[in-house]
DNA sequence: CTGAAAGCGCTAACAG
DNA sequence: CTGTTAGCGCTTTCAG
């Protein structure tokens, strides 16, 4: 149902002044306190006086100050969240999963992009900090010391999604980048593949990157392949990076056989590439995704690719942030939700 | 450059205390109200004590509290935004660029997701009323008569996304999804297509899609096409549906020779459908999506589709409401943005 | 189950 | 350019 909230019944709405909670104290002849406990935790007060409060709040469209709520409690119910841009749709799955779970639980989202250098995001950080948030959820990989330091000194859980590794700030909710890129590689060699190309975001400033570059080489050295420095490319977001670097990779060496792009994008974009050059997919070269988002379900041939639980990290995150929060005792502090390889048509 | 804080310079630090502007005040040998004002605005205070204010904080580790600051100021900086959901890349395009805009103005973005009732709709806009936004976003179409009113008495500028329609509960930033389909299916009948289709989300539940399908009929009226019942579909969001939806179609009436898909993500999950049927794009059928999504450029063939400049109602929305609290008196109550036909190689 | 008093940590308003 | 005073609108704490 849908609370109503006249707004124009109450002398204070009437003068343009924002209701506070004690005209309906007033209105409904309790204390400010009394309206406070009947709004977070009806239970505890009476059925009559809580009628009443129900009623002045109804009349009066009395809408609570949570600003001045949060201050008094020292708890915001705000959940930050620092990713580096909600463009991409693997982040962005994490997010919606997170925003619906924090929602279900009486939390808000605080949602920023931390835009490209260790400045932006140091800003960006402390400035959220400022806000109190009564948790945070990162998706970065290598912070500023300085930026660390304000995160552990902020005395809040928070939670690390974007890769297994060591020494996090304090959670961690991920999986192993190097594990995964390693599989979908062995799956390559598996069907055959020896000239195995590989293309990512830069390793130098990546974390994931580099991750999934030394799974993919790993893989290579353990089957004794030599890897050619010029089967490994680096590219941004986005389709056309896709295909670029297959055509660049092609051109460099046309005898590679696949070709593992580090994202779905990258590989929708280069198996498109691959169509307009009439190059058949996976005879003549295999292609091979990760994160296992809807497109590489849907292209024709569909793609293999690393299926890795984005909703499952943003859902867990929010729980274990609020677990904290309400004091359970055993929350976990690293969680590894795992990926699958998932074989489809592309190889 | 990345300010430092120590942390644990400080004696407040030290006990576990959170430290406060009274100590950075009293380190500096000043008020609060000086160091208050060397942090907003730091040009109307003294270099000598500006200095030793950074001083005091940098040794201090201090990070304001902004919850505080809203209280006494009336003021959050911060703009909530409420959209059905962040995995639909239209409104994720939206947002990015909103964030990006409010982030360099000094505000901040509270997100949430709507979901599919207008009840969950109307507890999640009036909850986040309580932190007391000092703008509000939305893209939404219809809302219950009491959320509209909650939004009205808000007193804060609110914007609306979603379509170019009448009455809007404050101000308007989009472009007519009505005259955007039209366009759409005229460019089809120029290309000599006759039988078109037509899939969008439901049109009793979306005020878009309605506009759209009105767009579609209208269209093909002025062109004396008689459209039958079953060359119109409805769809929810994905590639699946987009492939479901045209098979469908293609089974109702193998005659048609145009699908029209209000959805990228629509038009490009029929094409592959296509492909997997052997059909030819634009031989047997042309497919034409909706949005202008960075995909439509990049499959074989690209996808004609109606560009629609996303970012910029995201940026504008920010702009405008960041304008209107600054009193800024000429700010536009409604925007067209406009959209464009990409006529590329599926048509 | 209800209330009184005392802040939460800042900034507005006015003064100097 | 800097300071004093008085809140902002709630919730905590302690009583009853």
């Amino acid at each position: 149902m849908i609370a109503g909230g006249a707004a124009q019944g109450h002398e204070a709405a009437e003068r343009g002044r924002a209701v506070r909670m004690e005209d309906v104290a007033r209105l409904a002849g309790v204390s400010t306190i009394t309206v406070s406990r009947a709004l977070r935790r009806p239970e505890i007060v009476s059925e009559t006086t809580r009628k009443a409060i129900e009623q002045a709040i109804e009349s009066t469209g009395y809408v609570p100050n949570y600003v001045a709520g949060s201050l008094a409690s020292q708890r915001t119910h705000v959940v930050a969240a620092v990713i580096p841009t909600i463009a991409n749709s693997a982040f962005a799955a994490t997010i919606v999963a997170m925003e619906a779970t924090l929602q279900a639980k009486g939390f808000h989202l605080l949602l920023g992009q931390s835009g490209t250098t260790r400045e932006s995001e140091h800003a960006l950080i402390s400035t959220f900090l400022a806000r109190r948030p009564d948790g945070f959820f990162l998706h970065g990989d290598r912070y500023a010391p300085q930026t660390r330091r304000l995160l552990e000194n902020a005395g809040i859980p928070v939670v690390e999604g974007a890769n297994l590794r060591d020494n996090p700030i304090d959670m961690l909710v991920s999986f192993s980048n190097f594990d995964a890129s390693r599989a979908m590689v062995r799956h390559l060699l598996e069907r055959g593949r020896r000239r195995i190309g590989f293309v990512s975001s830069d390793p130098r400033s990546n974390d994931r990157a580099r991750a999934r570059r030394k799974g993919y080489l790993s893989a290579l050295a353990e089957a004794g392949v030599v890897v050619r420095n010029e089967w490994m490319r680096v590219a941004t977001l986005g389709f056309g990076q896709g295909g670029e670097a297959i055509a660049a990779l092609l051109a460099a060496d046309r005898r590679l056989d696949a070709v593992f792009l580090a994202g779905d994008v990258l590989a929708a974009g280069a198996l498109f590439e691959c169509q307009r050059r009439g190059l058949r997919v996976p005879g003549d070269v295999a292609i091979a995704g990760f994160d296992d988002q809807e497109i590489s379900a849907a292209t024709c041939p569909r793609l293999s690719t690393v299926h890795v639980p984005r909703p499952e990290i943003g859902r867990l995150a929010a729980e274990m942030i609020v677990a904290r929060l309400q004091g359970s005792a055993e929350v976990p502090r690293r969680v590894d939700v795992g990926f699958e390889i998932r074989v489809r048509e592309s190889t």
